[in-house]
DNA sequence: CGCACCAATCTTGTATACAAGACTGTTGAG
DNA sequence: CTCAACAGTCTTGTATACAAGATTGGTGCG
């Protein structure tokens, strides 16, 4: 509600959207009290705003972390995405006029992103495609919905190592409004569900995911090829 | 987080799906606490928790109120629960064994309480049935959302007066059964569309919601036929 | 008689103090 | 040298105190 507490909020989820917030990052009330200049009540409230959007969890006495899902909320992360995305373009009748546009400026910002190499800017612009669509969509509901769903899926794609293609997914999204500047809405949807059944196809869901993957990666010296 | 916060929002919400509790209602925190027996504080957590819920909304040193959806987002709120349920059915390929069985009994009882004339419970349980049937697509971050959403179509019904036909509601139901029985999703997906628009129509949205409405009920005093 | 102004009361907003538990590092026994 | 027990430190959990604003009821002026 308050303009502060808001934007701890936002601070958090578009830092897990850009890549800088890692699944099971702790963040300690202290810690982020200094950082936003606040007093740990403001702090409290924010994340447990955040843990009702399952953006964050609490461990009694030790502190809140970034949440790190199963298997099996990963797979239901993207299931919802997938149900409530394509259900949204299978229920599109007819789109702002400038939605198309703007989607496609936003295509064309990925398409920049993964040429400059900014891995950062370019996770968060991927996931950005969604949330405006969802915009254009026109429903407040859904759009929060899906931005803190996406927040998890882009989580779930940090702890299991997704080999994703970035230039894939950005072909999609393409292919995606191309299809919604022809109208053609049920094509959308299908394109829509493949392409988020390729995100979820590109991670290793079988590997338990290593609690020591930060630390590995700190610690080995070079790259193993 | 916390059982006793956790029991404060199950209650305000399940007063909700109830309809003890009507959109606009005040809720004082010092009138919670002493009711819970609780302090302040547990009460303002299950209040920020339930405001990101969108359940309830704080006016700023005023107090907390059960949220009034205006016409735009009872709209949406429909919309958004057409999108979600049929996009579940339509993605759905096999259904837990007991599943059918399940709704089935529950379909019997909304048609006990349709008979008995309790409103409560009547309302309460034709919110239910979807909430089980999201429970029985088995993906907890779609039955949560669909909770929260079944509350809040359920305070839009009683704002905008719902001329609903509560038995037409149970027999949409029991057609969705028998066509998930038959393992029709795609018909159950259709009548599941078909149902909600039904129950969105019922509803008077051109008329501005009186915020005296309950006022007016209260002192009224005979039905003016 | 009507209306504007003001004081008293009530309610939330925020910070802070203290309690309770978890973790860490040390120390001493085997 | 290893391991278990313990004390100290750190972190969250909860209550409470006080500040700030909103509402209500009263009072006096026009």
């Amino acid at each position: 509600m308050t303009q502060l507490s808001d934007s701890i909020e936002d601070s958090v989820i578009s830092a897990i959207l850009g890549g800088r917030l890692r699944p099971g990052t702790r963040l300690g009330e202290a810690k982020l009290a200094e950082v936003y200049g606040v007093s740990r009540t403001r702090v409290r409230e924010a994340m447990m705003r955040l843990e009702t959007r399952g953006i964050v969890h609490v461990s009694a006495r030790r502190g809140w972390f970034v949440v790190e899902p199963s298997a099996t909320e990963a797979r239901a992360a993207f299931q919802a995405r997938r149900v409530i995305e394509t259900g949204m373009l299978r229920d599109l009748h007819t789109l702002p006029g400038d939605a198309v546009a703007h989607l496609r400026a936003h295509v064309e910002e990925e398409r920049e992103a993964l040429h400059s190499g900014h891995v950062g800017s370019r996770t968060c612009l991927l996931g950005d495609f969604h949330i405006h669509l969802a915009h254009a969509f026109g429903n407040a509901f859904l759009t929060d919905i899906l931005r803190d769903l996406t927040a998890r899926t882009t989580l779930v794609s940090m702890l299991y190592q997704s080999d994703q293609d970035a230039a894939a997914s950005s072909d999609d999204h393409a292919g995606i409004v191309t299809l919604l500047a022809d109208g053609d809405y049920a094509g959308a949807a299908r394109l829509m569900d493949e392409h988020i059944r390729r995100v979820e196809d590109g991670l290793d869901l079988a590997a338990a995911p290593d609690p020591l993957a930060g630390l590995r990666e700190i610690l080995s010296p070079g790259a193993p090829a």
